[in-house]
DNA sequence: ATAGACCCTGTAGTCACTAGAGGGTCAACA
DNA sequence: TGTTGACCCTCTAGTGACTACAGGGTCTAT
């Protein structure tokens, strides 16, 4: 019921100073505290912790999450603003991807150029060195 | 042949400010001066700038920009030690675009909850809630 | 009494830039 | 001649999302 911070971190998977970190930018809520100052937290502070790190897992930022968090909090939001943060967001993560996929095949053709021999000559190199930019 | 910041900036497609940023954490060399202080750029460090530029739109850290630099300009490398950072980098990538992809499908679901209806009940927010995590 | 596992605050470091303050230099134009 | 504007300079601080100390306090067990 009660826990102190470590063993929020244990239960959560987050690091303590994740926990203290997100206090102080105020995205959790402070935590009550023991005689000897220690944090103590209950099952609603671990169920908002587990939320905020599951949406940072979904690559969500800490802004988003913010504002999700408002959201559900204040009860004023519709289903129809949701889905449009969480569809930006997935158009990113879809951009993001295609980025990288371009970044793999120049590499791809770039590492498949190296003969993998112990000489200080490597077309790698060589094909870097005249590559057109962007 | 001789060029100022501004014009090398342009020729390049990169910030004033980052070339000077370069210079400042040693991956450019120092620019020669003009007696007003400007800096004056060669041909070689255009060069050199252009091949950090495209190692960086190939994700290549800046440590690993280093590295190459000392490596070509010792001439004390291998083919396969160029090819080995080569190929660790492009699993790095193909990590991340899988880490990413798993990321996009969740999304897509969660999206996919999504009436869209202008009322404050959205089963895309009630699935972040009891979504396992990792 | 002392070791070890916790907990606290506060600051600084990471990465690769980017932005700004506060100033100097130079050519062109009125 | 004065002034506008485009350049250039240095130095510092800010970004995001943590992470790592430094330098302490607290509590239990041996
Ligand atoms: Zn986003
Ligand atoms: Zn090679
Ligand atoms: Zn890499
Ligand atoms: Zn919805």
């Amino acid at each position: 019921m009660k826990l102190r911070i470590g063993r929020l971190a244990g239960e959560t998977g987050c690091h303590v100073e994740t926990i203290r970190f997100y206090e102080r930018i105020g995205v959790l809520p402070p935590a009550a505290r023991e005689s000897n100052n220690y944090r103590v937290y209950s099952d609603s502070h671990r169920r908002r912790l587990l939320y905020i790190r599951r949406m940072r897992d979904l690559g969500f930022s800490l802004d988003e999450v913010r504002t999700l968090l408002r959201m559900i909090g204040g009860d004023a939001y519709t289903c129809a603003e949701v889905q449009a943060l969480g569809q930006e967001h997935l158009d990113a993560v879809r951009n993001k991807i295609a980025d990288l996929r371009r970044v793999e095949n120049a590499l791809d053709d770039l590492v498949g150029r190296c003969t993998g021999a112990d000489t200080p000559d490597c077309s790698m190199l060589e094909a870097l060195f005249e590559m057109p930019r962007e």
